[in-house]
DNA sequence: TAGATTGTTAATCGATTAACAATC
DNA sequence: TAGATTGTTAATCGATTAACAATC
């Protein structure tokens, strides 16, 4: 990998997308794939494809094109996506629910190990067989297990306090999902999945194709 | 609103985040805001502020700023959430609950009328009120009910058919959860939410800040 | 009126696309 | 070797920022 050289954000965000290709091509047995074949199935110019991922090295070979398998190994590298993460989540509504079971069956190096909560009915329940734990053990809990990443499922009133409070404990980044704009420290970093903001952009959308007609 | 012009994407996904703030403002009874303030709060330049908000019209004042309130029912407007709009959701899994539970409680203006499922054991239950269906009648349930936006919560693997069916009955817009990248006809808007692009998202950055020590 | 702040034009910056030499 | 396709530099495009005249 280049070293020194910082990636844009656009760079980034389209490296999962490329993975998921990749990781479709190789189900179906593809071995190899140029960059301009890539192109009209992902839909960025081969151009693109190839700037992106000359970022992180030359993966391909002049006259072939790139190794499927390989290429989806080494986007794999780039994102972290060989390690394992430990996570916790704090909220255990409907979206929290949702989430656990989302990773605890969809994504491999990565595990929910305990869900904290306020509302004492909850506590001591599980989910998706994770624990439903009391909110005021989660610093203890986090600085014990090493968990790398905080889930963050609770309302907007309360989101706040949760992220200072998992950052005390140490994660080294947060995936929001409340309503509201978390201020962290430089270290911790944040991933914010604001579900009204993405409703309102495609309401947007439905809006000026009708008035395009 | 100035006719004709095409607003960058980019400009489009701001637009909820002003509101979101504006919202938060109007809340604590902050009457006017300059641009300069709302920079300080929100995190984009001023120049930035009114650049986006001039793409629709003149909403301020000179020597005064913008209105709190008139500002936030312009973008309102501008969004197109002044108008009401009808959903159906298909997927009664965890993840179309959350959603489902998420709209119904926090979203006014948006009413999820359906839920439609192929699992028999489901079908004639009811989620947060809202009744799920048999799969099978969805083409009939959207024609008469005029749907406007259909919210795809199934696995990637039925996905596309399921958006095929949805374009077909005539829905305006498709909210995507499922890790696919949908094959739309042109006056369809759609959008994803792909939730593990943004996990690896988050997964990289992390990666990186510890590199970066 | 004087001061403040917008609306808008111009300058800058960054990201995408095009071109092509390197090379498998 | 000839053909294909990358890696990379240069050109273009678009989005952000700066500057300032207009005006409340």
């Amino acid at each position: 990998m280049k070293k020194g050289a910082k990636i844009s954000n656009a760079v980034i965000r389209r490296l999962p997308r490329y993975r998921r290709y990749l990781g479709e091509l190789q189900k179906k047995g593809v071995d190899k794939i140029s960059s301009n074949e890539f192109s009209k199935l992902i839909g960025y110019t081969a151009s693109q494809i190839r700037q992106d991922l000359n970022n992180f090295g030359g993966f391909g070979q002049q006259g072939y094109g790139y190794n499927v398998k390989d290429l989806h190994s080494e986007i794999s590298g780039i994102l972290g996506l060989k390690n394992k993460y430990r996570l916790v989540l704090v909220g255990a509504g409907n979206l929290g629910h949702a989430i656990t079971n989302y990773i605890g069956n969809y994504r491999s190096g990565f595990a929910v190990e305990g869900i904290f909560e306020v509302n004492p009915e909850m506590i001591g329940q599980t989910l998706d067989g994770v624990p439903i734990l009391d909110y005021d053990s989660m610093v203890e809990f986090i600085e014990t297990r090493k968990t790398d990443i905080g889930i963050i499922c609770t309302g907007k009133e309360s989101a706040q306090e949760v992220a200072d409070k998992l950052c005390f404990a140490g994660v080294k980044g947060i995936w929001n999902f409340a309503p509201v704009d978390l201020e962290l420290p430089g270290h911790v970093a944040v991933e914010n999945v604001h579900l009204s903001d993405s409703l309102y952009s495609l309401v947007y959308h439905i809006n000026k194709m009708d008035s395009n007609k």
